[in-house]
DNA sequence: CTGAAAGCGCTTACAG
DNA sequence: CTGAAAGCGCTTACAG
C-alpha cells in the first residue's frame, strides 16, 4: 500500500509526501546492486513524460485524470522514492531552520525547543537546534550557515537586548524569528507573552493578600523581560500607593542559577523591616528562595510568600507548590515555528509581534501576611 | 579575510570548510541581482578548470602549489562559497543524523542530546532531533526517512528491549548507535555505562555503613539498565549474605514520574519492618522518596538513606544534597554522535560495546542507620 | 599534475 | 493537457 500525503497551508497545496509503507519491489541490475527509481523510470512505465510525472507528483497544473492514476500506479509499481537530495539541490531549498539557544538542558528551553521541534517535523521541515552559550560569535557563525544554505531562516530563543543591530544583517537576507526575548525597537518579528502584565498581576495579587513589603528577585540580565518585569513591579507598587524600597530588589545571576537565588533571597530576609512577599523572575529563583527561607527558620508562605515565573514542570518535586506566573512554553515553541515557516513560504509579511497569553497560577507557596501588633509606646 | 578550516580525523582530512567572515565581493550582474559564484568562475578567474578548483578545495590528489594559491587566490577575490546543496546532491550525501529521543525536556536525555548535538556539530554533520514519545510507529516514521535519504544514520536514546526485530531492518541499511539501552543480545552497536557494577558498588556502599534492610524503588519499565540495577541490587545483598526480601521491591512508572516515586516510596516506608536505606534508579524518584519519607516523619539521612542514580543537575536544588550514581550524560552523547559518524565515514567496523565509566557521588542523603537497640525478653 | 565531459535526479520555462 | 530540453553546481572517472 502506497499513499500520498498532502499538505495543504493558506497559499495551497505546496509539496506532496509520498509515503511507502510496505514491501516495495526493488529491482536489481545484474550485479545485485539496488539501482535507484528515478522519475525517468516510472515515465516508461507510465508511458508519460518525466514532466508529468514531475507535475502530477507535485500537483503541479491540471492533468487529465488518466494520466494522474497512471503515474501514481507506475510509481507504485516500481517503489519510486523522490530523492530528496535532488530535489532539494534543484529548488535550492534545504526545509531546514536553525534554532539559537543559549543551552538545551535548561527546561524553559528545552520546552520551547520541543515546541519548535514537533512543529517543524509536523510542516516536513528540519529544525538544527545549536548551543551558542550566549556567545555572540558562536551565533554568528551559526547564522552564517544560512549564507552559506544550509538552513533558510532561524528561531533564536534568549535574544539580549542589543543583540539588534549585527542580527539585521542576517535578518535581511533570511527571515528570522525572537522568541520570548527581543529588542523593543526591533524590525525583526518576535514573540512572547505580556511580560509588563503578568508581573502587575502577580503583584496585585500578593498586594490584595494584604502585603506591602514585597521585596523582588530580578537579575543582572540585558533581557527585555527581565527590564519589564521590574518595570511591571515598581508600577504595581506605585499604583497601590506603596513606598517603593530600592533595597527590596536583588539581582540574580543572567542565568538565573539557584545558588544566586539563594544568595539573593539571603539578602533580602536579613533585611531589618524584611519583606513578606518575594516576586521572584524565575521559578528556580523561587526555589532558592523558599529553600534559604527555610533556612533562616522562615516559613512559606505562612511568613513568607514566593510567586515565581514560568511554570517549569521541574517544579512540581518541591513543596510548598509553587505559586507562579505559567508560560506557554509549547506553544511558544510551536508558534515560533509557524511564524517562521510562514514567512519562508509566502512573502507575505508575519506580523512583528505576536503576544501569547500568561498564567497566574495560584498553588501553596503564597498566603496573607501574618499581621504582627504593632506595639505603641 | 578568508579562512579555509580543515577537519581532519583518523582517516586523513576528510572536508575543507571555507569560512568568510568579512565583506566579500559580490558580483552583480545588470539587474543588480546577486549572481551565484560558482566553481566555473573561480576557475575562470584562476585560469584553471573546475576540475582543478574542486581537486584544490577538496584537498583531492597532488596539485601544484602554485595551482592551489591561484585556485584559493580566485576563490577569494570572487567571494567564492560552495554551494552545498550541489555537494551533498552530487555525493547523494546528507551529513545528517537522526536522533530518536523519547522527549526533549527530561534533564536525563536533554544532556545526553547536548553532547550529540555538540558534537555532530564540531564535525559538520547536522543533527535532527526528533520526540518517539516511546510510540514504535512513530519511531518506524522517523527511521524511514534514512530510506528517503533524509539522513545517513541515526542514534536511538532509551530503546526498550525487544525493539531489536524490527530495528534491525533499519540497521541493516543504515548505522545505527544505541544510547544508554538496549538489548543484551543486539548486534547494534551501543553505549551505556555498566549499570550492574554501578548498583553493586552502590549497595555495597549501604552496606558497608551498616544497612542490612536495604530497599530499592525500580521500574516496570523494560530497559535493560533497569533489570540490570535489580540483578546488581539482589546480587549485592547476596554476596553480602543479607537475606532478600520481595517486599522490599517497588516498581514506579516507566518513565520514573516523581509521583510514582512518591507513591512507591510510601509503600516502601509503611512496611512494618521498614527499610533503613532506599535504592532509587532515578534521582527524581529518589527525591520523591526523600519528600515522602519528610512527610511520614522519617529523617534522611538520619533514620533513612536514600541513594538515586543518573546525577541530573536539577537535583542541586534539594537537601538534604542527593548521594548518586552519576552517569556521564554529556559524554555518553557525545561518544554516540563519534562512533555514529565513524561508522558513516569508514566501512571499518564500529565496536560492538562502548562502557563509559559512572562515578558513585557521596552527599548528604546517606549515612550510617541509626542503632536501635533491640529489647529481649 | 590537469582538463573535457558526463552525469547525479529533478523541475520548469517554453512550445505546442 | 503534455513533451523535449535545458540546467541547477558540483564531483569524478577517464584520458593525457
Amino acid at each position: 500500500m502506497m499513499t500520498f500525503w498532502q499538505l495543504t497551508n493558506a497559499a495551497g497545496v505546496y509539496r506532496i509526501i509520498y509515503a511507502n509503507d510496505c514491501t516495495i519491489s526493488e529491482r536489481s541490475n545484474e550485479q545485485g546492486n539496488k539501482m535507484t527509481v528515478t522519475i525517468f523510470d516510472v515515465a516508461k512505465e507510465a508511458n508519460v513524460s518525466a514532466s508529468t510525472v514531475s507535475r502530477v507528483l507535485n500537483n503541479k497544473s491540471t492533468i487529465s485524470e488518466n494520466t494522474v492514476r497512471r503515474v501514481y500506479e507506475a510509481a507504485e509499481r516500481l517503489g519510486y522514492e523522490p530523492n530528496i537530495l535532488a530535489q532539494s539541490f534543484r529548488k535550492q531549498e534545504t526545509r531546514t531552520i536553525l534554532i539559537l539557544t543559549p543551552n538545551m538542558t535548561n527546561p524553559y528551553y528545552s520546552n520551547i525547543l520541543s515546541g519548535i521541534s514537533d512543529t517543524t517535523r509536523s510542516l516536513f521541515y528540519s529544525s538544527f537546534i545549536c548551543k551558542t552559550d550566549w556567545n555572540r560569535e558562536e551565533m554568528s557563525n551559526i547564522l552564517g550557515m544560512m549564507k552559506k544554505r544550509h538552513a533558510e531562516g532561524a528561531i533564536l530563543l534568549a535574544c539580549e537586548m542589543g543583540e539588534e543591530d549585527w542580527l539585521l544583517r542576517y535578518a535581511k537576507d533570511n527571515p528570522i524569528i525572537l522568541c520570548s526575548e527581543f529588542n523593543p525597537d526591533t524590525s525583526i518579528p518576535h514573540i512572547s507573552i505580556d511580560n509588563y502584565k503578568a508581573t502587575v498581576e502577580a503583584i496585585k495579587y500578593l498586594i490584595s493578600l494584604g502585603h506591602t513589603k514585597i521585596g523582588t528577585i530580578s537579575s543582572v540580565n540585558n533581557y527585555l523581560s527581565t527590564q519589564l518585569r521590574l518595570k511591571g513591579y515598581k508600577d504595581a507598587l506605585a499604583a497601590a500607593g506603596i513606598e517603593f524600597h530600592p533595597e527590596y530588589i536583588e539581582y540574580a545571576s543572567k542565568d538565573y542559577s539557584y545558588r544566586s537565588g539563594c544568595a539573593s533571597a539571603r539578602k533580602l530576609l536579613s533585611l531589618e523591616d524584611r519583606p513578606t512577599a518575594l516576586f521572584c523572575i524565575s521559578d528556580v529563583l523561587a526555589i532558592g528562595a523558599i529553600n534559604t527561607a527555610a533556612e533562616m527558620g522562615i516559613k512559606v508562605p505562612e511568613d513568607l510568600s514566593v510567586i515565581g515565573f514560568d511554570d517549569v514542570e521541574q517544579t512540581a518535586m518541591f513543596s510548598p507548590k509553587l505559586t507562579t506566573v505559567a508560560q506557554p512554553c509549547y506553544e511558544l515553541g510551536k508558534k515560533s515555528a509557524e511564524l517562521l515557516i510562514t514567512a519562508l513560504n509566502q512573502s507575505e509579511d508575519v506580523p512583528l509581534e505576536t503576544v501569547l497569553p500568561y498564567q497566574l497560577i495560584l498553588r501553596e507557596s503564597t498566603g496573607s501576611p501574618v499581621i504582627i501588633k504593632e506595639e505603641s509606646i
